[in-house]
RNA sequence: GGGGCCGUGGGGUAGCCUGGUAUAUCCUUUCGGCUUUGGGAGCCGGAGACCCGAGUUCAAAUCUCGGCGGCCCCA
């Protein structure tokens, strides 16, 4: 069993998906894929993360995954932007139903019609709900598990209602706060990017994205923040009655994050050897290897018992297959185990215990003494941060700043580029048709670049912002 | 949207071009046994495959067509 090395990036990733056992890829339904035990403890682990973030001021609940077609159509926009790809149940057994009932594709026209119910005046809002749930889309392009796919298995939609515009941005800076801690917990470095008009999601004021940077270079968005203004409560008759008697639309808000962040997870803090994970995350967090040499077994085990009392409250596991000691240290080093304790006659000898990080692969000795829960929390800080140095390092390698518009043919195809652009269309026409797509312009600037946000237009000259272009996922 | 390549045990492959030599090759995995254990040990024995359908042929893993699935490139 051999991993392809992580410069082969496509091929590392599908490969590492099934020897990690994350994902079962031979599903036999394009764009549908299987989740392993070992992979859903992840999943769980990172979603219970993003429910603590959410619960603190959303409501879980749930909504069908069936849609009636009469729902689904009713905001233009926004059925154009899906229709060629929504799943449509069609016969109940063999009888056709009378309204086609489509496979949620995502969950607004779903909602809001009962939002319509649930809001009747300003004490009704802000309401703020979220849930956690499958997603179906018909894409044809080329299908990849975790990044695009079919079955969305772990979209978090959260939807809000306002009293006002003012109320719903307000709204979306706190969405991109949660995020922000979200992904910063999984040391996973992002571009916070407000997309084209032209791009934005159907039927939305404005969008807002979080985009990080794969090993190829390629950029992988990993959230999305929508102001709906009061579009969909127009549609939707949503209304409150507000102090003064009147009333008024609601101005809406959704946002969200799918199982990309665990495609994000894998893909940038992973090495040549496999997984690597953030302590909190991991399925097993501390690995205990004993070394077991014949007449010893006694003494070394009855060792690893005084160990394991002081990191009980941990996940840890004890590895007493029958495999030597390489072979354990190879196989968890591929599952991602952030610590490894190896233990053997030497270190029963002199009470000590050879720890060796993830992410590092080196080995270092500390008495047993020291080995305690608050040692084990400040080594857990330090993984993550030494994760998200990494990842900043890897991904500066593959952004360029351009200033210079001779200079985007050599770049635009091969990096993430960063330019100054201004807001017209034409202007990013002009570049996309260098190659690149065109993310959008940089909301605020991430702590691991140093530019101005303002710069003239690259293009025209006008007044332009720093934008971001890239070929993306 | 356009073009190309590919489906052989659980995973990776040889065989395919030029149909028959064959009990379908090798590595890995897996099970049983012996032995061993400080970075993927060794030996012995067992298990496990030609994507689905149709066609051509005396004969198909091999040739043709269709379906399903996978991969790559271009827009």
């Amino acid at each position: 069993m051999t991993l392809p090395k992580k410069d082969n990036f496509s091929e590392w990733f599908h490969e590492i998906l099934q020897f990690a056992e994350i994902m079962d890829v031979r599903y036999p339904v394009k764009g549908l894929y299987v989740w392993f035990p070992f992979g859903f403890k992840i999943r769980q682990l990172v979603y219970g993360k993003l429910r603590e973030i959410m619960d603190r001021e959303h409501s879980e609940v749930y909504f069908p995954a069936l849609i009636p077609e009469t729902e689904l159509k009713r905001e233009s926009e926004h059925i154009r932007g899906f229709e060629d790809e929504v799943y449509w149940i069609t016969h109940g057994g063999f009888s056709p139903l009378d309204v086609k009932l489509a496979l949620r594709p995502t969950s607004e026209t779903a909602m809001y019609p009962m939002f319509k119910l649930w809001i009747r005046n300003h004490a009704d809002l802000p309401l703020r709900v979220y849930q956690i749930v499958n997603t179906f889309r018909y894409e044809t392009k080329h299908t990849r598990p975790l990044i695009r796919l079919r079955e969305i298995t772990s979209f978090k939609e959260a939807h809000t209602a306002h009293r006002s515009y003012e109320e719903a941005e307000e709204q979306v800076e706190r969405a991109i706060r949660c995020y922000k801690e979200f992904y910063d917990f999984l040391a996973i470095p992002y571009m916070i990017i407000r997309r084209p008009d032209w791009d934005k999601f159907p039927g939305a004021v404005y969008t807002i994205a979080f985009d990080t940077i794969m090993p190829d270079g390629r950029t992988l968005q990993i959230g999305t923040v929508h102001h709906l203004g009061d579009n969909f409560a127009r549609t939707f008759d949503i209304k409150y009655e507000a102090v003064d008697g009147n009333h008024y639309y609601v101005h809406q808000t959704c946002y969200g994050i799918s199982e990309r962040c665990i495609a994000s997870l894998i893909g940038i803090h992973g090495d040549d050897f496999g997984l690597v994970l953030p302590f909190e995350v991991a399925p097993i967090q501390i690995v205990l290897i004993p070394i077991l040499y014949k007449g010893k077994e006694k003494e070394v085990l009855g060792f690893c018992e005084e160990v394991i009392e002081r990191i009980k409250n941990f996940k840890y596991f004890i590895d007493l297959g029958e495999e030597r000691p390489g072979a354990k240290y190879y196989r968890w080093e591929l599952k991602g185990v952030p610590i490894r304790f190896e233990i053997g006659p030497r270190e029963a000898e002199s009470r000590e215990v050879v720890v060796s990080f993830r992410n590092e692969r080196r080995k270092f000795s500390v008495s047993v003494e020291e080995i305690n829960e608050e040692k084990i929390k400040n080594w857990s800080e330090e993984i993550r941060k030494r994760l998200r140095e990494g990842a900043i390092h890897s991904i500066l390698q593959k952004l360029k700043f351009i200033n210079d518009l001779s200079k985007i043919d050599e770049f635009i195809r091969s990096s993430v580029v960063l330019l100054y652009l201004c807001k017209e269309k034409t202007c990013g026409e002009e570049i996309e048709n260098r190659g690149g797509k065109l993310l959008g312009w940089l909301k605020e600037l991430p702590d691991f670049l140093n530019y101005s946000l303002e710069g003239n237009c690259l293009v025209c000259g006008e007044k332009g912002f720093l934008a971001v272009t890239a070929r993306s996922y």
